[in-house]
DNA sequence: TAAATAAACAGGGAAAATCCCTTTGCCCCA
DNA sequence: TGGGGCAAAGGGATTTTCCCTGTTTATTTA
């Protein structure tokens, strides 16, 4: 670094315990200060158009209750693009990885990093523009295989009423019931799905469900 | 506080960066510091004999590889029991929490607490000695209530062998073989465990396990 | 040592899940 | 306008799950 220069960061995060820590971490960096924390999407909006200075860096939580990472990110990357978003979550799924670098993100960072990784990734993201850890650049890398790529998690809005009712003590004959579709067309659902997932069960889907975010426990 | 005191803490968590960042957190508080951090529990041990200075306080997470919450939180009560242990943790449910109590932890806190309750708890624990939540009082409570207590989960080896295999693809009659039983026995636990737990089906069974952490994803 | 207890095992039957194949109705479009 | 594609639905057979009721076997206890 030629020169001393203080880059300003917001962090979003729920969890207040870890954002006022991080907070404290991130101001003993050389080259960095946090102007304030938001707990969600939402309170980010707003103390982004009450504080009248703008950040550099946004420190991006997925899991958020109000405004969860995604919109967030796709409201910043509409409405702010020259503030550079860092993803900064313990999710590390593809889909999760790959949805956050659609929306905009500049860079994707596992909250069990070590904390010099953290400050490189800050410098990094200030002097190229954008931050890839290695555990994302396989992630990208992986996507483009043809293999994994099949297993598309595209799922249509029945479908997934379906998989997430699956995930319940519910008969298939009362799903249809709920859905209001015949047990027929229900088990057309379960065997295209049991085909296309390369599944088994029915507990094969429940589990695939849960390793996929479909569905909560 | 009549005085202002300088207790010391040392944090164990494996997420290096949550632990370097409640590092700096905890620095602000008034009347504690933070003499070093550890990874897991052996690291602790190790750090523990090295140093000559003993922590007034150990915050202690759970889920650690190598050496977990539960047996650092027993090897400190049966070796150190001085030092004033303090779990904190994201899991909030029953039999984690009175887990750790009975092994001996002056208080239990949730990872999405506030800072300043972080701060109150510490004072608190050298005040009176331990820190009890509102979560974990009322977590204490519902563990006397009669209509949970029943719901036990004190499982034997096979059964509890048998309801990991029953969370994968396979038939009862396949875990059968796997674990040398007739089909007819594990029909028998199947039984067994769906009345005792209240459950109906296997996806039931399936998703008690995983909200019990009887299995991983 | 006899009785009690609990785990392992079994028979039999109903319900649910799984599988394969076919039909119907609908939209699209070449 | 006549297929082609596709979601919905059905027929029917097999396997698996689920449930109730017992018997055998091993271990513990009185």
């Amino acid at each position: 670094m030629s020169q001393k220069e203080n880059y300003t960061v917001v962090i979003v995060d729920d969890h207040s315990l870890f954002a006022s820590s991080l907070e404290k971490l991130i101001n003993t960096f050389s080259n960095f200060r946090v102007l304030y924390n938001a707990k969600n999407g939402q309170d980010l909006q707003q103390k982004i158009s009450k504080e009248n200075k703008m950040p550099d860096i946004i420190l991006l939580d997925i899991n958020m209750p109000v405004m969860d990472g995604f919109e967030t990110a796709e409201w910043l990357s509409q409405n702010h693009a020259q503030i550079k978003t860092l993803a900064l979550s313990m999710e590390d799924d593809e889909q999760t990885i790959l949805q956050m670098l659609r929306k905009g993100v500049k860079g994707y960072l596992l909250k069990d990093i070590h904390p010099e990784i953290l400050n490189q990734a800050l410098n990094e993201l200030m002097e190229r523009g954008y931050y890839h850890s290695e555990k994302v650049s396989e992630t990208l890398l992986n996507s483009l295989n043809p293999n994994n790529h099949q297993k598309n998690l595209d799922f249509r809005e029945n479908e997934l009423t379906f998989i997430q009712l699956a995930c319940s003590e519910m008969t298939y004959k009362e799903i249809a019931v709920i859905m209001n579709l015949s047990p027929k067309t229900i088990d057309g659902y379960r065997q295209d799905l049991f085909k296309r997932l390369n599944i088994k069960n029915r507990v094969g889907l429940v589990m695939f469900a849960l390793k996929n975010n479909l569905t909560k426990i």
